[in-house]
DNA sequence: TGATTATCTAGTGATATAAGTAATAGAAAATAA
DNA sequence: CTATTTTCTACCGACAATATCACTAGATAATAA
């Protein structure tokens, strides 16, 4: 025991510091530098639990610098520098073996040198070989293998080096080999089928054959052109579309869209004029591709081997031009404002108000330059042209500073960087709730993001143009041969490294300070003095800061003339392209980082700051844990849609009106802003005046977004007007789906959801008509009542859906009433169109219909704790009626406040008649969400403010209020909340507890460390890590100011109070979310259109039966394990290696044992005991128990430490007196709640569950 | 030492009473003979002639042994005490009912049982309960039959002086009776900076105001603890030499060891007006960067702001650094604004962040 | 030349910034005595 | 080790404070031996 002491005495030096190497320019890096470093502070460290094999890595930070820098540096060529990068690198990897995706990073791209041989290569690796002592993988072999092709080397004797397995390995890497390469290999007579991997067969066969049809061979893939080239923009239909322009609807069509293709619109063009019989009298002209409207033309084709011949063409159409959209965009938008601009000079003046574009492109012509001349600057400073030593001070931070930036200064385009430090803070105005323009530091980062999207877009098309060089068949062609590969083949998932964040500040900010500089707008002002008018230019940006409750906040601002120019509207543009909705399926995920836009990155959980949540599903993709959610999410994407241009054309009339009409709000009128007072006001009027104005603004400023918001739906919509449409889609940290699309998708509000119309058709059936009918009714707002009432209600008003349809605008029409009217409106039109047909079962529907679980968040606690009453309310039950959960709520706090009424209660008497459903719906919903009493308060008493002139206190009566809602909601779902407080429980007693881990204990105030999040898996396999910790701001000093970004690699605290008041929901929500994906799996194996928004599932009409099966039997199969025992379960595994922090009394035998225990070890130690230093002890003590000697077992058998003594106890039962001792005792879980009598099986008969 | 003139023996006992154990964060002079030199270096009886006059709005008194003796040796006309927190006020009753008894109260002490941060405490105060009407005075000298004293010894309540301070420079608030003089406690951190002087590292835009706006005097402060102080870490010493501020020592406070800094202050003769308000952010935005000079920050006024007004202003000026600049600087920098036809409007200058404030 | 000391630098932590706090109440966490 | 004071108050999608200075440790330059 006392040698241990001893030993902790030790500890108390400090552990050296590491070198921080992430903030070091690529000049001041060399190879191995940190030659100091030791195993030790390489060791890798665990997150929240040494249980789960997912660690974290102390040098993360710098080597993600380092791998970035390698990249970069590769790509421009600067291979002796990557090379002292690469070297670098080693020392820093806690586990040395992943060495080896660096080196082979450097060996492809140094290969591609034509100075270079393959002989080089093998030189290299073994020289790595020697030094680091790695080995080779198959990569390794494949790039030396490519070099060998290309050099004409004797590669069929290198590759005969390998065994046949290895051989096929190697030959998988087709992004290494190239297609060429490949055929080359393929076509030697020695290499035999069963060398080659199973997904290139058909290539191999392709290979053998190819004699057969050599006239489909091109000359090169149709979109491997140079930067430079134009982008065709259609002046005609520029023109013709200005009148619409004018009300605010810009085209979006035929500069980011319609880049058109004569090449790829033959093939879709042909197809149709083919069909033309079918069509009627209708003929297609060649240069009217763009214009096309394929699902009109789809909707009107008659045989499944026309659509299926339609669909192919038009996929390989789309496939070019989606192709195009996320490489090309930023061309696409500098080309539109350019042909404006040049329309302008041609007509002479640039009015003031006019021509935004014109002005924009003006900006571009003047940023281009300096921007030139920064890129320029930052290549030479990388050759080493620039001499340091005579420099000033402030030339010596500039130097610095580029010389941290110019790596990735130099490897986008200057002509695109402008473009896009122009389109990023456009698009970002008037967001972080600045009005009138955006916060510094997001804008920064914004810009240096931007630019690495494009520069991983065009590096990405850059591998794939090599994968497949110029000599073969239209890739396209080539693709479909390749389809059943299962691996992206075009780029290697293990080598993405992000950019820092540092990277991002300071490339953005370069860029950003010199369009701030450059950027211009004429103004006109009356000089108050000399009453002349004076004209001039003003910057259009401007560099200021806001305090924000006395902290300071950095914020870029635009000037007025452009405000007035944008009024209100959204950039077109400015929507980055890559993130637009596709015109092909997205990529199918394969990996927690693989999947969806073709060229672009995203992550299958979206991340806010976590580490450690990439590092959990990182893990759970290569255990291949996710597969299932993948199988789901893909569903969702392969889901075509298209836009309901009835609907559109309707809501387009409305919002052109500039008029508030239902949920459009009216263009922004002037603020209406307060009275000014009087200078010497007295304080509190002053105060008043400013809360007023500050209101007053809020409200214009919400008006506006809105408005602006709506703008962006509305162009991004009339831009796929006509056009199929996917929406690839990822999933929150808890496994809910959400289309990657930002502003237009089907999650948007009713006037969004009214746009959406699935591609595909489906004859309703009796079923469907009905199911068609019973949606029209949910929409319009009867959506209590039984099925058969429901269908009842739309043929008693089918006289009101035809004329909705026939004349919408009418000033009463009866889609206007409706609870979400533009659905309703998009419904109308369906069952007109239907009821024209001389049986409407016949007709083909598109319209999606919506099936939504009552309140599901309780619908699974009710599940979960097989509680039959709280079951019924949210009708898991089978019933003739649907169950009104919140009217439920209602009556019993009706019958309440009534009792209460009588005993002459005031509150109860007032409120009496005031009982709404409405007035509970909201706290009901958020009950589930762990709503305190306080914000629920709130809550209400914006519900019941209506009834009160003023004077008397509503916050009184909200209480009141309030305090009987909580009860009743208690009351009812009982079971509910007794899982929802164990829930909390366990949650807390994670977040609070402390790993046996002396490191991670010790701190600074001698309090130990919280470090452990609460972690759980779903029933699909995804780790959701609630991301809740204290973050760290790093702080970034850029040339515009300092920002400071919470830095993403600190494993700094957790968030407790975060951690249990977010657990319940979030645990509730990854169930929901489960099953959602599951559903989805179903109907898609059931070839069903299948879409979701959380709790709201949608398919065709004459598929809701069918889907209506598939949400009940997966609820069922989801909630047949007791899932909070499984829970339990998981987290004792989990955290069994920790321990809690409990109070217990002072005079309790345990505690006055403890004492002792302390007491005796302080003599040794000879300072106070610290938690950290308990814990150290315990943790030796489990050492030696688990230790192979017996003599070890023996000593730590004898050992007590103030945890062992806690053994002999029964904890449970000592909690509950006075509390003022805290001890550490094994981290423990209270008892799951008993679960009630339901067999969740009924809901398989209950109609009303999703309905 | 000597003697307790200040002294209202009728307190004795009281105050001889153990110290109270929470202050609520509110520091306090906790003994007789600090309280009696700080008096004495007021010299206040020469400044309010007219005993029977004078009133005083005592504003978070709390333990309130200071306006006590004040209040001994003012023998004002009304002495409110401003106080709601709940110890405190019972501290008050007992206070005034031991007067009572002694001698029915010819302290003239008055509980006001209202919270001393909101503003319609002094407005109902004076009009709806009329404890004290005062006389609206000549600008041209210091108010003479009102005096303010202060307890902002809690940090929070840094805001509520530098409002004070505005007060003095938009003639509202009490201060529109007249050039009242306040005497404050406020936190040591808030006197070092808002008593800081031209180029000291810790000016900034309060002490700038302060310049402006009052006459300030640094009354007294309390000892520092270690003996070492780092150059620029405590008061201006120019400051600490104008003012010869009374050391309160440590032991002398309550709680013991806290440390706060008296203050008086005497608004200047101000003419309120809009052009205040405009220069209140000129000041502001300078200020972002305190450490850079004038040309540096100028762009900083508003677009175009360094073109259009870089030619008015003085090169020497130009070139100092914000902190550096003196009264006479800024009165004429603000001249040179008040001058620029393109300068932003107030409504273009508010900080306002835009909530979200959808619910369903 | 090697050792020692002065000087410089980057990195860290603390503090200030503005200038209504509160219209609400009750538990939990933080902090001071 | 208690009592008081402060903090915070509904989940997710959705991301952010910054300037300055004093102080430290480690690196570099300078100096004297």
């Amino acid at each position: 025991m006392h040698q241990f002491l001893e030993h902790l005495k030790l500890q108390d030096q400090e552990i050296k510091k590491s070198p921080s190497i992430h903030n070091k320019t690529f000049s001041e890096i060399i190879e191995n530098e940190p030659e100091s470093i030791t195993d030790e502070q390489r060791r890798l460290r665990v997150w929240s639990s040494d249980y789960d094999p997912v660690t974290r890595s102390p040098f993360a930070k710098d080597v993600s610098h380092l791998q970035s820098l390698l990249e970069v540096l590769l790509t421009s060529k600067n291979f002796d520098r990557a090379r002292k990068i690469l070297e670098a690198i080693h020392p820093l990897l806690s586990e040395p073996h992943t060495f080896i995706f660096s080196v082979n990073k450097y060996l492809q791209t140094w290969s591609h040198d034509p100075s270079v041989h393959y002989g080089d290569l093998e030189q290299f690796f073994s020289t790595m070989e020697q030094r680091y002592g790695i080995t080779a993988n198959e990569r390794t072999f494949a790039i030396i293998l490519a070099k060998y092709i290309s050099e004409d080397g004797p590669y069929i004797s290198y590759l005969n080096r390998f065994s046949q397995s290895k051989k096929t390995q190697i030959l998988s890497y087709i992004d290494v080999i190239g297609v060429e390469g490949l055929m080359k290999v393929f076509s030697d007579n020695s290499i035999s089928i069963e060398d080659v991997p199973e997904d290139l067969v058909n290539l191999f066969r392709e290979v053998r054959n190819e004699l057969n049809d050599k006239e489909t061979l091109i000359s090169e893939p149709e979109y491997f052109n140079d930067d430079n080239t134009e982008v065709p923009t259609v002046d005609k239909d520029a023109e013709s579309l200005r009148a619409v322009d004018s009300f605010g609807l810009k085209v979006i069509r035929h500069t980011l869209l319609g880049l058109r293709e004569e090449a790829d619109s033959k093939e879709i063009v042909s197809i149709i004029k083919q069909m033309e019989d079918g069509l009627g009298n209708q003929s297609w002209s060649d240069d009217e591709a763009s214009k096309l409207d394929f699902f009109k033309v789809y909707k009107t084709l008659k045989t499944e081997e026309q659509r299926e011949k339609f669909n192919s063409g038009l996929h390989s159409f789309n496939l070019t031009r989606q192709r195009r959209l996320e490489v090309r965009g930023a061309d696409g938008a500098k080309e539109k404002w350019k042909h404006e601009f040049e329309e302008m000079q041609k007509r002479g003046a640039l009015p003031l108000n006019k021509g935004l574009n014109a002005q924009l492109f003006q900006w571009y012509k003047n940023l281009l330059p300096y921007v030139k001349k920064e890129a320029e600057m930052c290549q030479k400073l990388m050759d080493g042209k620039v001499s340091k030593t005579d420099l000033s001070p402030d030339e010596k931070k500039l130097y610095k500073d580029r010389e941290y930036y110019a790596p990735y200064m130099v490897l986008v385009p200057p002509e695109k960087m402008c473009v896009i430090t122009i389109l990023e803070l456009l698009k970002l105005n008037s967001t972080g709730g600045i009005v009138d323009g955006m916060r510094a530091a997001r804008a920064l980062i914004s810009v240096g993001k931007a630019v690495e999207l494009e520069y991983k877009s065009q590096s990405l098309l850059k591998s794939e143009i090599k994968a497949f060089s110029k000599k073969v068949k239209s890739t396209n062609q080539w693709k479909r041969i390749l389809s059943n590969k299962k691996n992206n083949i075009i780029e290697n998932p293990d080598d993405s490294t992000d950019w820092s964040y540092t990277v991002y500040a300071k490339l953005g900010a370069v860029l950003t300070n010199l369009l701030l500089f450059v950027a211009k707008v004429p103004v006109k002002a009356h000089n108050p003095t000399t009453g002349k008018t004076i004209t001039g230019s003003q910057p259009a940006f401007f560099h200021t800061y806001q305090f924000l409750n006395g902290q300071k906040l950095g914020v870029i601002k635009l000037h007025k003339e452009i405000i007035k120019q944008l009024a209100g509207r959204s950039l077109s543009n400015a929507v980055q392209p890559q993130l637009l909705p596709m015109l092909v399926a997205p990529r199918e995920w394969h990996s927690y980082n693989d999947g969806g836009y073709l060229y672009s990155r995203s992550t299958l959980v979206r991340i806010k700051d976590s580490a450690e949540t990439t590092a959990y599903l990182r893990k759970a993709a290569d255990l291949g844990n996710l597969n299932e959610v993948y199988d789901g999410l893909n569903v969702l994407g392969k889901t075509p849609w298209t836009v309901n241009r009835r609907v559109f054309e309707i809501i387009t009339r409305y919002w052109n009106s500039g008029e508030e009409f239902l949920d459009i709000p009216p263009i922004m009128e002037e603020p209406n802003l307060p009275e000014p007072l009087p200078v010497d006001a007295e304080p509190a009027q002053k105060f008043e005046y400013q809360r007023k104005l500050r209101s007053a603004l809020n409200e214009a400023a919400s008006l506006r977004s809105q408005r602006c918001d709506t703008n962006y739906k509305l162009e991004i919509a009339r831009g796929f007007l006509g056009e199929k449409v996917f929406f690839p889609h990822n999933v929150d940290f808890r496994g809910r789906a959400y289309p990657i699309s930002p502003h237009f998708n089907h999650l948007g509000n009713d006037l969004t959801r009214s746009l959406f119309l699935f591609w595909e058709g489906r004859e309703l059936g009796e079923r469907g008509l009905e199911w068609l009918k019973i949606h029209l009714a949910n929409v319009y707002g009867v959506d209590k009542a039984p099925l058969n009432e429901r269908v009842q209600f739309v043929n008693d008003n089918l006289e009101n859906v035809f004329e909705s349809a026939r004349n919408p605008y009418d000033t009463d029409a009866w889609w206007k009433k409706a609870e979400k009217p533009w659905q309703a409106l998009g419904v109308c039109f369906e069952l007109e169109e239907a009821y024209k047909l001389e049986n409407p079962t016949q007709y083909v529907s598109h319209i999606p219909i919506h099936q939504d679980g009552t309140c599901n968040g309780l619908q699974h606690y009710a599940a979960l704790g097989g509680d039959i009453e709280g079951a019924r309310q949210v009708n898991l039950l089978p019933a003739d009626r649907p169950q009104d959960v919140y009217k439920y709520v209602a009556s019993l706090v009706q019958k309440r406040i009534d009792a209460e009424a009588e005993e002459g209660n005031k509150y109860a008497v007032f409120l009496q008649d005031k009982i709404t459903r409405k007035v509970v719906k909201q706290t009901v919903m958020t009950n589930v969400y762990g709503v305190t009493f306080v914000g629920a308060t709130a809550q209400i008493k914006k519900q019941i403010d209506q009834y009160f002139s003023g004077e008397e206190d509503v916050a009184d009566y909200a209480r009141y209020l309030t305090m009987h809602v909580f009860n009743s909601i208690r009351e009812l779902f009982e079971g509910a909340h007794l899982i929802q407080d164990w829930l909390g429980d366990a949650a807390k007693r994670v977040s609070k507890s402390v790993r046996i881990d002396y490191e991670d204990a010790k701190s600074n105030d001698g309090k130990p460390n919280h470090l452990s999040s609460v972690i759980w898996t779903t029933p699909l396999g995804l780790p959701c890590v609630q991301p809740y910790r204290i973050s760290k701001n790093q702080l970034i000093k850029t040339n515009l100011q300092d920002i400071s970004i919470s830095d993403p690699f600190s494993a700094s605290q957790v968030d407790a109070r975060k951690q249990q008041a977010a657990f319940p929901p979030n645990f509730v929500h990854s169930l929901d979310a489960t099953h959602m994906l599951m559903t989805a799996k179903a109907c898609g194996d059931a070839r069903l259109s299948f879409a979701s928004v959380h709790d709201s599932y949608w398919t065709h009409a004459a598929d809701v039966d069918h889907m209506n099966k598939e949400i009940r039997n997966q609820f069922v199969k989801l909630h047949s394990s007791n899932l909070v025992q499984e829970l339990k379960e998981e987290f004792e595994k989990r955290y069994k290696n920790c321990l809690q922090v409990i109070s217990i009394s002072g005079e309790h035998p345990l505690a006055k044992e403890i004492k002792e225990v302390r007491r005796n070890n302080v003599k040794i130690l000879g300072r106070a005991m610290t938690a950290a230093d308990e814990i150290y002890l315990e943790k030796t003590r489990l050492e030696h128990l688990n230790s192979e000697d017996p003599e070890k077992v023996k000593i730590g058998k004898e050992m007590v430490t103030t945890v062992s003594v806690t053994e002999k106890y029964d904890l449970n039962s000592i909690v509950g007196t006075t509390k003022n001792f805290q001890i550490l005792v094994p981290l423990t879980f209270p008892d799951i709640p008993a679960k009630g009598e339901l067999d969740v099986e009924v809901v398989k008969e209950s109609p009303y569950f999703f309905s | 030492m000597t003697s307790l003139r200040s002294f209202n023996p009728a307190l004795a006992k009281h105050f001889s009473a153990p110290l109270p154990k929470f202050q609520y964060s509110f520091k306090h002079l906790a003994r007789r003979e600090t309280c009696q030199a700080i008096l004495d270096k007021l010299d206040l009886t020469k400044k309010y002639t007219q005993p029977g006059k004078l009133d005083i709005v005592d504003v978070f008194s709390g333990y309130g042994l200071f306006s006590t003796m004040i209040n001994y040796e003012l023998k004002p006309r009304k002495h409110v005490i401003i106080e709601n927190i709940k110890a405190n006020v019972g501290l008050w009753k007992e206070k005034i009912r031991i007067l009572e008894n002694s001698n029915a109260n010819r302290e003239n002490f008055v509980l006001y049982n209202r919270d001393g941060y909101n503003w319609d405490t002094y407005e109902d105060l004076i009009s709806k309960d009329k404890l004290i009407s005062p006389s609206f005075q000549s600008r041209d000298k210091i108010h003479d039959e009102l005096l303010i004293i202060g307890n902002l010894s809690p940090t929070k309540y840094e805001s509520l002086i530098a409002q004070w301070i505005m007060c003095c420079a938009y003639n509202n608030w009490l201060q529109k009776y007249g050039r009242v003089r306040m005497l404050c406690f406020v936190p040591t951190a808030t006197a070092k900076k808002f008593m800081s002087g031209p180029a000291f590292g810790k000016r900034n835009k309060s002490s700038v105001k302060r310049d402006l706006f009052t006459n300030s005097k640094l009354v007294a402060i309390t000892e520092t603890e270690d003996t070492v102080v780092a150059e620029g870490s405590g008061y201006d010493p120019r400051l600490l030499f104008k003012d010869q501020p009374i050391l309160i020592p440590s032991k002398g406070t309550l709680p013991t060891n806290s440390d706060f800094a008296l203050l008086e202050i005497e608004p200047e003769n101000i003419v309120a007006t809009t052009a205040i308000e405009e220069h209140e952010h000129f000041m502001q935005n300078l200020f972002y960067s305190p450490s850079k000079k004038v040309k540096d920050q100028l762009p900083f006024i508003g677009p175009g702001a360094l073109d259009d007004l870089a030619p008015h202003i003085p090169d020497e000026i130009m070139v100092k650094g914000i902190r550096e600049l003196t009264k006479s600087d800024w009165e004429l920098l603000f001249h040179v604004y008040d001058n620029w036809p393109f300068r932003p409007s107030l409504l273009d200058q508010m900080d306002f962040i835009h909530e979200d404030s959808r619910n369903f």
